[in-house]
DNA sequence: ACAATGACGCCTC
DNA sequence: AGAGGCGCCATTG
């Protein structure tokens, strides 16, 4: 390492932290961009998590779909092909579309310590 | 270096 | 509930 490579946390690194935060969502589960901001360590950063899927070349493995907005929705345009390939992937592992809305109650990663998960019952 | 842009989120109407 | 306004933070032009 040369003098010059006092900084700790580039733009890489930090890239790094999301795309693992996101690698931890389990299948038939969704995050928000916040709370994987938020469990990559990087708080109020929601808006970077979106650069990151956006930008980031090699998108394959990771399970990007998993990755809504906090009102539980997709945040592609609807009638979007990108809408169209999310909301199958989601639904291909089991996630429930009400309209066009996901029930975070049920299917929101990481899970809250609420009880309302566990009585979902039938909406 | 500056301004515009977004796969965002929260607060107020 | 839905729309608009503003703050946030890295990427782009």
């Amino acid at each position: 390492m040369g003098p010059a490579t006092k900084k700790t946390s580039t733009p890489e690194s930090k890239a790094n932290l999301i795309l693992a935060a996101v690698r931890q969502i389990p299948r038939g589960k969704v995050s928000s961009y916040g709370q994987i901001a938020a469990v990559a360590g990087l708080p109020r950063c929601a808006r970077l998590v979106g650069t990151v899927l956006r930008t980031h070349p090699n998108t394959r493995g990771l399970p990007w779909h998993r990755v809504i907005n906090s009102s539980g929705r997709i945040s592609f345009p609807l009638g979007s092909d990108a809408y169209a390939r999310q909301r199958k992937l989601l639904e291909r592992e089991g996630v429930d579309f009400i309209g066009q809305r996901i029930n975070m109650k049920r299917f929101s990663w990481p899970p809250g310590n609420d009880l309302d998960e566990h009585l979902w019952f039938m909406p």
